[in-house]
RNA sequence: GUGGUUGUAGUUCAGUUGGUUAGAACGCCUGAUUGUGGUUCAGGAGGUCGUGGGUUCGAGUCCCAUCUUCCACCCCA
């Protein structure tokens, strides 16, 4: 009887070749973020339910995946609990898988804060999980990367981010994207402007739509949150079509958003320190980003016609650990989606052809004496840093050649009852069909030489 | 969570107003070729048509439920 295979909605499994490709994305961010001084941090899947919760908003409290408890659970709970799902919700689970990274990571500052070194430098790169309703670009289980430095208000870090995100970015081959950065701050002003202090966040999800639903859409949006026709009159000044940020300034002098452009001037100008040929930045006052602890800079990477959205995004934040009932620790923090940088990346054709190999040299053989002679060449090779294999069978060499094949195996050791006896094995390139006997000492030596 | 959409071989897809034994391409296996892969040729295996109900003499085809896929909201990486 076949069973029926299948995985819960919204999770994927990733094949060898996809693999590849997503570890040669993941090493490029390490490695970056490493030379950039970030020391790594796991935290486990699950966390108590009380971190997690009020955390995401109400929305994002629909969105967390929960753990049942073990044990016969519902006999601990009353008939009355019985009546109403979020009464027996609390009696039978107290655990939930972490929603994202900045929740789990603000957990573990704030219960170890005796112990860090601030400023505290941490990149971490694990999967999350939301109880979503999946589409393209938007999965149930996804991985996020990570990088964040708590214990300083310095803008050398917000520099640094702008940093990380061309290097990674040009690492793997993408030219064409922009990083676009906001100022909590300047939103904060554009609000102070309007005469409408105090709707901040209503004013943030409406204006971080002007790309999609355009301003007549905006407007609409607005008006039903309950602006005036005088204060949305006043924005449309603020987002008229190619309004500078100098210009934008200057209508906004004598409000918080001057905090806002010294703290962006600031950061450029250290930028300039480190002589990109283009740094990609770009002001957006229409950048917005729902979450609500942002307080300073925010940013959010776009790469250009890759068919998915936002590929990293991020911000400064004054009091992370603040819920947890810790004194207020500053930081700033940003991340990378790989999942999209994927799909952006294979859009693209971006992916390197070269690097998809795993197995450099098979070694094939007729028959059991054959294989056992193969098994010391075979030591000899990996101990010589060369990713090698033996074919496991006897058969017949047609099949070996054949899974050679297929697997791109460039390389190829024939042993027979003649390369025994001589101790010169035949060495068979896939690509062109030639063939060379040599020892496999040399052998050794002409496919590290080739590497090197 | 709301509204819509999709599901047939390992994969991509045909399948007429409901009618005999559900097809193709590619892939897979075997052989031509027992010391040589890709190409070619010959043959072969593989389907409870997503799942469970229902209508009908008869369902891949119609109806309902459920799961899955994709899309628009909501929200987000």
């Amino acid at each position: 009887m076949k069973q029926h295979t299948s995985l819960p909605r919204g999770t994927r499994d990733f094949g060898p070749e996809v693999m590849m490709r997503r570890n040669f994305i993941l090493d490029n961010i390490r490695e970056v973020f490493t030379r950039y001084g970030f020391l790594p941090l796991e935290t486990p899947a699950m966390e108590n339910l009380s971190v997690l919760e009020g955390k995401y908003g109400e929305e994002g409290d629909r969105l967390l995946f929960k753990i049942l408890n073990s044990g016969d659970f519902l006999r601990k709970s009353s008939i009355e609990d019985r009546k109403e799902s979020s009464s027996l919700v609390s009696k039978i689970t107290d655990k939930g898988l972490r929603y994202d990274l900045t929740v789990p990571f603000a957990r573990f500052v704030a219960s170890n804060r005796h112990n860090l070194a601030l400023p505290f430098k941490r990149y971490q790169i694990q999967p999350v999980w939301r109880a979503d309703r999946p589409q393209k670009g938007r999965y149930r289980e996804f991985y996020q990367c990570d990088a964040d430095v708590v214990g300083t208000k310095s803008l050398i870090c917000e520099t640094e981010i702008v940093l990380m995100i061309n290097e990674v970015l040009q690492k793997l081959g993408v030219t064409d994207f922009s990083i676009k950065v906001n100022h909590r701050k300047i939103l904060e002003g554009v609000c102070e402007f309007m005469g409408t202090p105090g709707q901040l966040s209503d004013l943030s999800v409406g204006i971080d739509k002007l790309d999609k639903i355009g301003w007549e859409g905006v407007k609409k949006e607005l008006g039903g949150k309950g602006f005036s026709e005088d204060s949305i009159e006043k924005l449309a000044t603020i987002l008229k079509d190619g309004q500078s940020r100098e210009k934008i300034n200057s209508i906004l002098t004598g409000t918080s958003a001057s905090d806002g452009f010294e703290e962006f001037n600031s950061m450029k100008e250290m930028l300039s320190s480190f002589e990109l040929e283009n740094d990609h930045v770009q002001f957006d006052i229409s950048l917005a980003r729902g979450l609500a602890y942002y307080t300073g800079m925010i940013f959010e990477v776009i790469i250009a016609d890759s068919g998915v959205g936002s590929v990293s995004g991020g911000g400064r934040y004054d009091d992370l650990t603040g819920v947890f009932g810790v004194e207020e620790i500053p930081g700033v923090g940003f991340s990378f989606g790989i999942d999209r940088l994927y799909d952006a990346m294979e859009h693209l054709d971006l992916f390197p052809v070269d690097d998809i190999k795993a197995t450099e040299v098979l070694i094939v053989h007729f028959d059991d004496e054959c294989f056992r002679y193969g098994l010391g060449s075979l030591k000899l090779l990996r101990e010589a840093g060369i990713a090698s294999e033996i074919y496991p069978d006897s058969t017949k060499l047609r099949k070996q050649l054949g899974y050679a094949d297929k697997k791109g195996i460039r390389q190829v050791i024939i042993i027979g009852s003649e390369e025994m006896k001589t101790g010169n094995l035949t060495l068979k390139s896939m690509e062109t069909g030639e063939e060379k006997s040599m020892g496999v000492n040399e052998i050794i030596r002409t496919l590290t030489t080739r590497n090197g």
